[in-house]
DNA sequence: TGTACATCAGTGAACGCGCGTTCACTGATGTAC
DNA sequence: TGTACATCAGTGAACGCGCGTTCACTGATGTAC
């Protein structure tokens, strides 16, 4: 029987929308249940307590994630070779992705759950730490692989660049989710790309500015 | 009697406490008055409702963000005319102040309430939008006035940037949150006076170009 | 092929606790005459 | 200056509801021999 997996998905599909919509700690299990169609001991018995809930919500959102990022930034990479363009197209593709989604993006459950974790046990505070060290570290190797290609003169911090594209585009969800306003959040996803356009790009005009002082 | 006001501060400093580090459903109303030492008719007596206390934290959290803003870049202006070093000199000292705060910056009450918005009545939910708004309005015009000054040959969208700057710092301060590192918000707050630099500095870099052209 | 047993995917009822809210009351301070 | 009344800043007890969790039980499917 696969009927307790397709339900345990259907627990974690309706406990995500309402996580998104008013936080872990007010979406209650009886909600859940109620729009999955079964009591509360057939919650339980997908789910120990609330903290596994909250284990299974962000286990699969990783998994999404990263199946996510490795499809846009493959695609990415077969349309060019150079390290700087594919996170430039990435960063588009992201943003085109976003934006088609039907009334923006439902926003990150991260984000949400890292402002409550006092609700949870040490185990699911330690998964929301390392989704974002991830997040951040995916960017950062995007970031080194430009610095190798590009030498630069003045040295530019990988880390911070990374954490700066990740920063933009969680404040995206959040301020689009503050103002009702879907387009927030692929309009940062492409600032940030901009921004780390600009700052590599300086050294082509760099030579330029070489040749005019030494003319 | 001023005792009451006294009271009804030390109950929004409690509250405001709880809300950072749990979200606002999480924090009841007994802890609060336990912590506060009063009872709990003595908390409906300041608050008419939990609502209440929610408008009460706000429209106190925008007052203190105002005040806060206009010192911090009140003193930029005061060192210098231009309107670019204006804003990164207030980005810088905004820096400096947050990485001064013991233990990082508490975190931001309107991202919290922002994604528990569900909990709120509608009066409440539009604080919120508004102090999003005004946060990005304050930014918008700091740029619009270096626009002013820095006539630039491709327009450069203030909304976008000054939005930008504030979905780093937004994004920062939950960044820091996750991973329990209370450098990250200034760092952002750098790295987004940063992006501003570069967007308007290549100015005097095209200015070069097309004299290399020329040449 | 039939029977015995195990596992899966739940049901139904009850639990105690903590939540936000209400209500009638009170003692200390302020104000009018 | 004294008295009457009003307001301020709460107290104390009770309310009903919703919450997460537990427990004994069950009927349908899968597996071993």
């Amino acid at each position: 029987m696969r009927k307790g997996n397709e339900t345990r998905e259907r627990i974690l599909d309706i406990a995500e929308a309402g996580v998104l919509a008013k936080g872990f700690g007010a979406t209650s299990i009886d909600e859940i249940i109620a729009e999955a169609g079964i009591t509360k001991s057939g919650f339980f018995y997908h789910f120990r307590d609330k903290n596994e809930l909250a284990r299974g919500l962000l286990s699969r959102y990783r998994g999404r994630l990263e199946q996510l990022l490795d499809e846009i930034f493959g695609r990415a990479a077969e349309l060019s070779d150079d390290p700087l363009q594919r996170l430039l197209i990435g960063l588009t593709l992201f943003a085109e992705h976003m934006a088609a989604m039907p009334g923006g993006h439902p926003g990150c459950l991260v984000a949400t759950m890292s402002y409550q974790d006092q609700l949870f046990n040490r185990e699911v505070r330690g998964m929301v730490t390392s989704i974002v060290e991830g997040w951040n570290s995916f960017f950062r190797a995007m970031i080194e692989a430009i610095i190798a290609v590009y030498p630069l003169r003045e040295p530019i911090d990988a880390g911070r660049l990374a954490r700066h594209i990740a920063c933009a585009i969680d404040g995206g969800i959040i301020m689009g989710k503050s103002l009702g306003d879907p387009t927030v959040l692929p309009e940062q996803m492409l600032m940030a790309g901009n921004y780390v356009k600009l700052m590599f790009q300086p050294a082509a005009l760099h030579a330029l500015q070489r040749e005019a002082v030494a003319a």
